[in-house]
DNA sequence: CGTTATTTATTTTTT
DNA sequence: ATAAATAACG
């Protein structure tokens, strides 16, 4: 196995000799780090006579997890397939499905997504008569509980600000107590309860943990700068003596502080382990000179950082661009068609557009289109966080746990089945009367509710009674398949508005599951388990051809592209304007870094002089990161002709327009197109019109609010 | 009860 | 700008 090592270089060749014990890997961007682990578990393999199904493998994503996965496929072929590769999250998903009785959590428990936490806490929220941001509350109970604070009963909250999402401190606290109490008793877990009660588990039970550890054996820890408390007490505990733990990361790298990460985590690595060896990887392998010019300029900047060399191994190359633009528009505009005349040199798959937030994507999607130019988005609002395709998974959630209640009241009238929201609250109320949760108290409804939603509760039951009969019996697909037909959901669609394209994504969802089905196998449980970890997934159905790359500065982390669009690099979006510490400033600078160092061979920088947002045009500033590069590293670009001063289209008259309409005029409605005024009354605010409209017929309009647009007379 | 009209909030990043 | 929440209507 010479060849193994043969292709690396000295650094990375002692990286893959490392036998046994604890390794940091302080690992450069684009210095090889996966390559390396890669090698390095293939090594373990081949010449240490280690079995794959002694290795773990943690990543940060589930596409970092794929790719790493189809890495050591091709280098060692079948017997990758014991390997252990998976995302914190996944990893704890799996350990908790089997030794997860043990600490109390029911057989088939679900696990909650962001949606379900939600509607969770709305309730609450409701039960308390407390008013507060859902969201906002959502996000602090995840701080709260990935920071592992909720573990100490009484001090975390005297260290919180003394108000949280609008509630004060103690108020937080109860509903946060509620919270947890509600998950309990429903039996499920959230995403922070994976890790947390992972821990737990180990905590409470060695067997246990001793059996997980003889699957892990060797423990590979991919992007250890962004582990959270959390993840980084999971890794210690699994880990355990022994230690054959090794960790990879860039502390230049960090950026999911928001989500708790804790850089600390990497930089007290070799004090949790004295016996660690540092091993470093410096000698980048992706970008030009001129590009790596440019990250070290602005990285060079922070103060919270390791000193850290990255030498280039290319030559100067091209020199980075800098676009001013006129507006968001221009920008996208000139990126779109800068992308397009590059296509005579690359393939659109080799070209990457990067933006801080994903509201940034849309004009240039537009863009792309109009100028013909394959593009998409990749992460975004995943397929499987649309309504329709909850909706069919929510059933599948409850046919697969009677309990799940936070899935039964998301169906119970979707379809309309004539249970609004008088019916649940009856039922609700009676849940609470009798100290029993939704689920059982619905078997009572009948008794409670009047003739007509009696009948239709015994309908609804019988219907996930039949369901949960059949996902057991059934594959995933034809599962879902049942469950359109059954639940009137596909009817239901049929009639509605736009409700083609839901169901094309149903069809979608059925393909997915299908594919599924082949590839791997499994019931429909394990189904839901594989994608309520991937919500944010690419649409399923794979890579369709070759596109260009839309996506966020964190969703491009750990990827490269040959040419690279840094767009939107402006005061208030990078940084953003949330950043109000020096610590989440140099956290803006990092993620900056991290879109830099993703460019090969071409790098663009760009930003606009005014950009909307909220519908509200703003004036905005370049970047202060701009600024910090030394203006011969930049070369900037003029385009042909500048755009007109004014790019407003014109508005069709509308509010604010006092000229009353008159009888007879032509007049164009956004919705109802070309018709002519019949009557109009009133004035200003309540101006009505009566239109006859073409093919529509007769329509009664208030001026403010229609948008009509007036048309020269014939 | 269900549909439509109107008002409000939302934008940081994600497992 | 747009989606989601709420109110008004049928």
């Amino acid at each position: 196995m010479d060849d193994l090592l043969a292709s690396l270089n000295d650094e990375q060749r002692r990286v893959v000799l490392h036998h046994q014990g604890p390794a940091l890997v302080v690992a450069g961007a684009g210095s090889g780090k996966t390559r390396t682990v890669v090698h390095r578990i293939a090594y373990l393999i081949a010449e240490r006579g280690v079995h794959p199904a002694e290795i773990l493998a943690v990543t940060f994503t589930n596409k970092a997890a794929q790719e790493m996965r189809e890495r050591l496929e091709a280098m060692i072929g079948r017997a990758a397939r014991d390997l252990w590769v998976a995302t914190f999250h996944a990893a704890a998903l799996r350990i908790l499905r089997v030794y997860g009785s043990r600490i109390g959590l029911p057989s088939g428990f679900p696990v909650y997504d962001d949606d379900d936490q939600l509607s969770l806490i709305k309730a609450i929220l409701t039960d308390l008569g407390l008013e507060a941001r859902p969201t906002a509350v959502r996000s602090w109970i995840d701080r709260v509980k990935s920071s592992m604070a909720g573990s100490d009963t009484t001090r975390w909250v005297e260290a919180l600000p003394e108000w949280v999402a609008g509630l004060h401190r103690e108020r937080f606290a109860e509903v946060f107590g509620a919270y947890q109490s509600r998950l309990k008793a429903l039996g499920a877990v959230d995403f922070s309860d994976l890790l947390l009660r992972t821990i737990e588990l180990f905590q409470s039970n060695p067997e246990a943990l001793r059996r997980v550890q003889s699957r892990a054996r060797f423990i590979h820890v991919d992007e250890y700068q962004d582990t959270n408390p959390a993840q980084y007490r999971l890794t210690r505990l699994l880990a355990g003596e022994a230690a054959n733990l090794m960790v990879v990361g860039d502390p230049d790298q960090s950026i999911y502080a928001f989500r708790s990460a804790d850089l600390r985590n990497i930089l007290r690595f070799t004090e949790d382990y004295p016996s660690a060896t540092v091993y470093r990887l410096e000698t980048n392998y992706r970008s030009s000179a001129a590009i790596l010019k440019v990250a070290n300029a602005v990285i060079e900047k922070n103060e919270a950082r390791l000193e850290k060399v990255l030498r280039p191994s290319k030559s100067e190359g091209e020199p980075v661009r800098l676009f001013a633009a006129y507006d968001h528009r221009d920008e996208a505009e000139f990126v779109a068609s800068e992308a397009k005349s590059l296509l005579e040199r690359y393939r659109p798959g080799e070209i990457a557009v990067l933006y801080r937030t994903n509201a940034q994507s849309r004009v240039l999607e537009e863009a792309f289109r109009r100028e013909n130019v394959p593009a998409k988005v990749v992460g975004g609002v995943g397929f499987f966080s649309r309504k329709e395709i909850k909706d069919v998974l929510a059933y599948a959630r409850a046919a697969v746990n009677p309990r799940d209640d936070v899935a039964i009241k998301r169906i119970i009238n979707t379809p309309p089945r004539g249970l609004g929201a008088k019916s649940l609250e009856k039922i609700e109320s009676r849940a609470k009367e009798d100290g029993v949760l939704f689920h059982a108290a619905l078997r009572l409804a009948p008794k409670i509710l009047a003739p007509r939603q009696a009948h239709a509760v015994r309908a609804f039951i019988e219907l996930l009674d039949t369901l949960a009969e059949q996902a057991e019996k059934l594959g995933p697909r034809a599962f879902f398949e049942l469950v359109l037909s059954e639940s009137g959901y596909k009817q239901a669609l049929a009639l509605e508005a736009g409700g083609k394209e839901r169901l094309e994504n149903l069809e979608e969802l059925l393909r997915a599951a299908g594919e599924w089905e082949e590839a791997q196998g499994g019931t429909v449980a394990d189904f839901l388990d594989e994608i309520s970890l991937t919500a944010r997934a690419e649409e399923p159905g794979g890579p369709e051809g070759d596109a260009v790359s839309l996506m966020t500065l964190h969703n491009a982390k750990g990827l490269e592209f040959p040419v690279v669009f840094l767009v939107g690099v402006e005061e208030g979006l990078l940084p953003h304007r949330s950043s109000s510490t020096l610590e989440a400033l140099e956290e803006e600078r990092r993620l900056f870094y991290v879109g830099v160092t993703r460019a090969m061979e071409r790098l663009y920088l760009s930003y606009a002089r005014e950009r909307e947002t909220y519908g509200r045009r703003e004036k905005t500033q370049k970047s202060r990161f701009i600024e910090e590069i030394p203006a011969g590293l930049l070369q900037p670009v003029h385009t042909a002709s500048a755009p007109p001063p004014t790019p407003k289209p014109p508005r069709p008259a509308a509010a604010g327009d006092h000229a009353a309409f008159k009888g007879g005029e032509r007049v164009r409605h956004p919705r109802f197109g070309v018709g002519v005024v019949v009557a109009a009354r009133g004035e200003g605010a309540r101006a009505e019109v009566t239109v006859h409209f073409d093919g529509v017929g007769l329509k009664k309009l208030l001026v403010k609010y229609a948008g009509l647009e007036r048309l020269p007379g014939p």
